[in-house]
DNA sequence: TCTGTATCTTGACATCGTTAAGATTGGACC
DNA sequence: GGTCCAATCTTAACGATGTCAAGATACAGA
């Protein structure tokens, strides 16, 4: 990592730019995020990164697809490490590792769902092919929880992984903004949203 | 509504720039809805609606303000007209009624509840009142679900009615980003929440 | 009628996303 | 090793935006 001069060809711009991305958006949130600033941090002119993002929202979706990636990664860890056999309580740890990736992660997670890139409808195809794999892993979940007899089958699988997938992003979305809610209770929201789901 | 010459005053610039706003929200988005084509399209200068509001900010949290109260007016209409006895019906209808307001005032709705105003924590004092009042109306429905025994007593009202709007919300941002959801069903998927959340 | 204040105007500045035109470099092919 | 193309990077510039300062205008009350 010597820096006294920096050479005509970055390395890595790529990586660097979504890392230094990241940075910011944790520290400082997604309005000062500006491809001015994100190059001058990379050590490198204003229109470097366009080589490697067509516009910014090009950007965006990077960045959103590495949260879709590590979140999966970390809901899975979370599952996996405890064996959980009882679905209900396999499913409030889902809920709960998703929350916490949330709350750590409030400016990714706002990419990620938020309406900045989906409500303009302009995801990448790889942004759009990552969020719906990890919406099938939550629809997966939903149909385990119907087959052990915790959720109704009078609802369709997608209608009823629609349905609580709101609840998750609602209690994400009021959590993040602080509208209504101490964030010290998330966890106990979301352990009180799957009694409430769950309750027959 | 004579055009001819502009008289130096506008008469009553603060309601005509809401209104201008509104419109464009409605047609164009957020993304669209700058200061300076909203003076344009009132026929007055730049600089003129800052005599109105101190900056922006201020003028999406009088947008966001007219729609608390819109949408207030339209639900509890809604609900006096068909004098609905059955809690859980009625709870049926204020969660529908509340969808289409959200469908169909998307943008508006997005500042209401959306991260451009909360997350930065930048409500007008009114605003913040006015809100506070609009989620006071959500807890008293789902007091009197405990009450007529449809919502268990074993949480809060206060956490319920968190969760309950937690869904609800999550309803409205997934089919006003069209994440997953597909708009028609949206009223199928209100009615599928109700069940599942008053399913005892 | 006079005067202060609310309202509106033009001019200016910094920031931003983005493109155009040109410089530099790495790598494929001979 | 030399040649040349394509990838990468640079500076310069454009238009749009939010906002402020300084000055013009008009209304309302004394």
């Amino acid at each position: 990592m010597k820096k006294e001069k920096q050479p005509y060809h970055h390395g890595d711009l790529r990586m660097s730019l979504i890392a230094a991305a990241k940075d910011i958006l944790q520290t400082s949130g997604l309005n000062s995020l500006s491809i001015r600033k994100l190059a001058e941090k990379t050590n490198v002119s204003r229109a470097a990164p366009y080589h490697h993002f067509k516009d910014k929202n090009e950007l965006l979706c990077a960045i959103a697809e590495d949260g879709f990636i590590q979140q999966d990664i970390l809901i899975e860890r979370e599952l996996a490490s405890s064996h959980e056999s009882d679905p209900a309580l396999r499913f409030e740890k889902f809920i709960l590792a998703f929350l916490h990736f949330a709350t750590e992660n409030k400016e990714q997670y706002d990419l990620m769902y938020g309406g900045t890139i989906w409500k303009n409808n302009t995801p990448t195809e790889t942004l759009s092919n990552v969020s719906k794999a990890s919406f099938k892993l939550w629809l997966e979940e939903i149909e385990k929880l119907q087959r052990a007899g915790v959720l109704k089958q009078t609802a369709s699988a997608l209608r009823l992984a629609q349905v609580t997938w709101a609840t998750l992003h609602g209690l994400c979305y009021l959590s993040n903004d602080r509208i209504y809610i101490d964030p010290k209770d998330v966890d106990d929201m979301g352990r009180t949203a799957v009694k409430l789901l769950l309750a027959q």
